[in-house]
DNA sequence: ATGTCGCTCATTGAGCGA
């Protein structure tokens, strides 16, 4: 069984570069991040004709969360982070397949730092690992998977020293993400392949992908049961590499049957 | 500071967030 996740930074602009990655791939449940569009111009029938059953919570312009499964039933568990009632922003889903716990999350970017937005994403993050012990607590298979605008170490970045100050990489942000860790969650790509320089995300600008100045901050964390069953993963880098294309590449995960 | 995108509102370009 195959998971992925992509934040495919538009899914209307960008259906084409989704199907075809889709086609050529076949995952078995992904979870897509930065839909940037309303609820109702969610692309159903075009994912539905491509094998996909999909939930999705959108708004409009920006952030916006989906899960998509192929041939099987999505029961929607949960929409929205909770913690804050005032929190408008699209950016929690989950659902319920094939016995596991499927929680997408697009977290705040955060910039600039410091500012409200840093404190936004800080409170997000702190809420994130509260609901997150709640679903460990409920000793059930858990995947935590989406764009955490986190790179947890110098590993995970190009030239480390000249992201120290940004929102993806400051001490605080990076203490969370610890933090999650150290509560029981396994960071499965960095478990298979822990001396690795993975990236999942280049820029636009500066030529950044053929540079190959890449950050990793597409995460795939695991409940201890789904750990156990860990076998492989991946970034599918050459769709970085497609015309019209994210500026994230899909990343996946392989868990045993 | 810069760079390059998609989306929106409202006209062919500006502002925003990333």
């Amino acid at each position: 069984m195959k998971l992925a996740s992509y934040n495919v930074n538009g899914i209307n602009g960008r259906l084409d570069v989704l199907l075809r990655w889709l086609d050529e791939t076949s995952p078995d449940i992904v979870c897509l991040q930065e839909l940037k569009s309303p609820d109702a111009r969610f692309p159903e029938r075009a994912l539905e004709a491509a094998g996909y059953n999909a939930i999705w919570h959108g708004q409009k312009s920006w952030n916006g969360v989906a899960i998509l499964a192929r041939g099987q039933t999505i029961t929607e568990t949960r929409l929205g982070l909770p913690g804050d009632p005032d929190d408008t922003h699209s950016r929690y889903i989950e659902a319920a397949i094939d016995g596991m716990i499927i929680g997408c999350l697009y977290l705040p970017n955060g910039n600039p730092a410091p500012g409200p937005k840093f404190d936004y994403k800080l409170r997000w993050m702190k809420r994130f690992r509260q609901y997150a012990a709640e679903l460990f607590e409920l000793d059930v298979p858990v995947a935590l998977i989406g764009d955490f605008n986190v790179m947890p170490t110098d590993l995970d970045v190009y030239k480390p020293e000249r992201w120290r100050d940004d929102a993806l990489f400051r001490p605080e942000v990076r203490a969370v993400y610890a933090e999650l860790l150290a509560d029981g969650w396994t960071d499965a790509v960095r478990e298979l392949h822990p001396g690795e320089r993975i990236y999942t995300f280049w820029k636009y600008f500066r030529n950044a992908f053929p540079r190959d100045a890449g950050l990793r901050i597409d995460h795939f964390l695991l409940s201890p049961s789904l750990r156990e069953r860990l076998l492989s993963c991946g970034v599918d880098k050459y769709v970085r590499g497609w015309k019209h294309t994210s500026d994230h590449a899909p990343v996946w995960i392989e868990l045993a049957d």
